[in-house]
DNA sequence: CCGACCGGTCG
DNA sequence: ACGACCGGTCG
């Protein structure tokens, strides 16, 4: 479908096409997450996470980064009330990639002895940091969701899952994501996976940009810095974008890492075929 | 005086004292700022920066950091137009302390062969951080200003001036100072200076908060991540805030590096002490 | 063109 | 309570 959205005056308005999506699940989407948005016993992180999860069962041809970009953020501005709407999805939009991310692949795991866990708090991340043994060598904060495993041996809980790595989630990567750089590094070296799952989301608004949100890793024969990190300094185990335009590393690479792109809403995927 | 902040509907108005400040002085700072903002032919960065050191000298004993942040910020939101005022704070007010710092301070160091340059092009941090020799080992971009002397022998040009280490320039801190520190024990351990100035800008807003601009940093007995970056881990050679209310390291911590604050806008400062 | 800038939110 | 979340901007 077409979609108009509406940048106010003088901007007026601009048009994106999301084409895997009709009008009529667009406006199931709308139905779906616009109640959930300012209920009030609902956390936004999970109307978003919840809204992202059922649009991408809805439409699983499209771009899942454009269903959270153009569809979920411009839908959540336009009805968040009481409260800066912006900032409330900076706020809840990032901890809700990761809730999405651990509700979509934990049923997909579980065969596998596998698990993910969002570590919201600072608590949990300390404590999942002290049961790999790193925390005196790490900020205190530098892990998103866990990754367990069934009889791994390493921070063995008495529910028998070990600790054999960490995801680092991010819904867009800016200059943030070297951030996560110093702990991944460290993950890695202790022999834990260091995984970076990213939306890859960004585009250029009007006036200057055309709103094709093309990510940040542009291409292996003109390689960004953020690409660099995976493909030449192999400072995550891999990374998983979710955005279909991020281009996929070639299956050589000078570090031996790489990008995958995740192209459909169908399993196995090669998030659950690097894992599994 | 006192001063009325629009947090418009349903939050409303709330006070903020700003108590070094009068109302003929405020007048006169809005009257300096308001034309430059939408300017065509002045960038905002330096509307800001201009604003800024015109604003302190005006007012010598007003808190540097509550003039940037309940003067300076919030005239920029009411006034700029034809692009998203928030976003446009984000871009042009780091780079305007940048150039503030820079403006401020050169003329007091000069005549110690002491030099600040702001570094904003990738290309500018790039060749600086060859000079140093330490290019192949930081991310591209992490350094903001250089700081250069006559007579140095690193990174020597033909105009005879060396470099002698850094600045991280940063408005406020929140999890992004975390970014800063890898480049920074590089920094140090090459043996330059590694010097973080901050204006430790940070209130709550309504309706939780009560827009005191209390920083970041905790204090020395309730000791914030922050803090102890600098008074334990000692990854920047020295800080230096321009928030009144930040509370100063004692002279002695384990470390050995020291948080000092800027109290007023005459010299010499801790900063023209620490560096000349 | 494409990178890094920052602050209200809310758990 | 105090921390980390993200995207329009504009050089």
């Amino acid at each position: 479908m077409q979609f108009s959205i509406d940048f106010g005056s003088p901007l007026g308005t601009y048009t994106v096409d999301i084409p895997n999506t009709t009008q009529q699940d667009y406006d199931t989407i709308e139905a779906y997450f616009i109640p959930k948005i300012n209920a009030p016993k609902v956390k936004s992180r999970d109307a978003i996470a919840d809204a992202f999860l059922f649009a991408w069962s809805l439409c699983p041809n499209e771009n899942p980064s454009d269903l959270w970009h153009h569809v979920l953020y411009r839908i959540y501005l336009r009805n968040k009330q009481g409260t800066n709407p912006e900032q409330s999805w900076v706020r809840t939009s990032g901890e809700a990639f990761e809730l999405a991310l651990s509700q979509k692949y934990n049923p997909l795991l579980s065969n596998h002895g596998l698990k993910l866990t969002p570590l919201f708090s600072k608590k949990d991340k300390k404590e999942t940091l002290e049961r790999m043994g790193i925390s005196h060598l790490v900020g205190s904060s530098k892990i998103d969701i866990a990754i367990e495993k069934q009889g791994e041996s390493r921070g063995l809980l008495p529910n028998g899952y070990g600790i054999i790595g960490g995801i680092h989630a991010k819904v867009s990567l800016a200059e943030r994501v070297s951030d996560d750089i110093p702990a991944s590094r460290i993950m890695m070296q202790y022999g834990f996976l260091s995984l970076l799952s990213t939306l890859d989301v960004k585009s250029f608004p009007p006036p200057r940009g055309d709103l094709i949100n093309r990510g940040e890793f542009g291409s292996p024969d003109n390689s960004s810095d953020k690409r660099r990190y995976i493909e030449e300094h192999g400072d995550f185990s891999a990374c998983f974008s979710y955005n279909t335009r991020t281009v996929p590393s070639p299956q050589i690479t000078s570090s031996g890492k790489q990008i995958y792109v995740v192209f459909s809403n169908i399993t196995p995927d090669p998030f659950v075929q690097f894992l599994a």
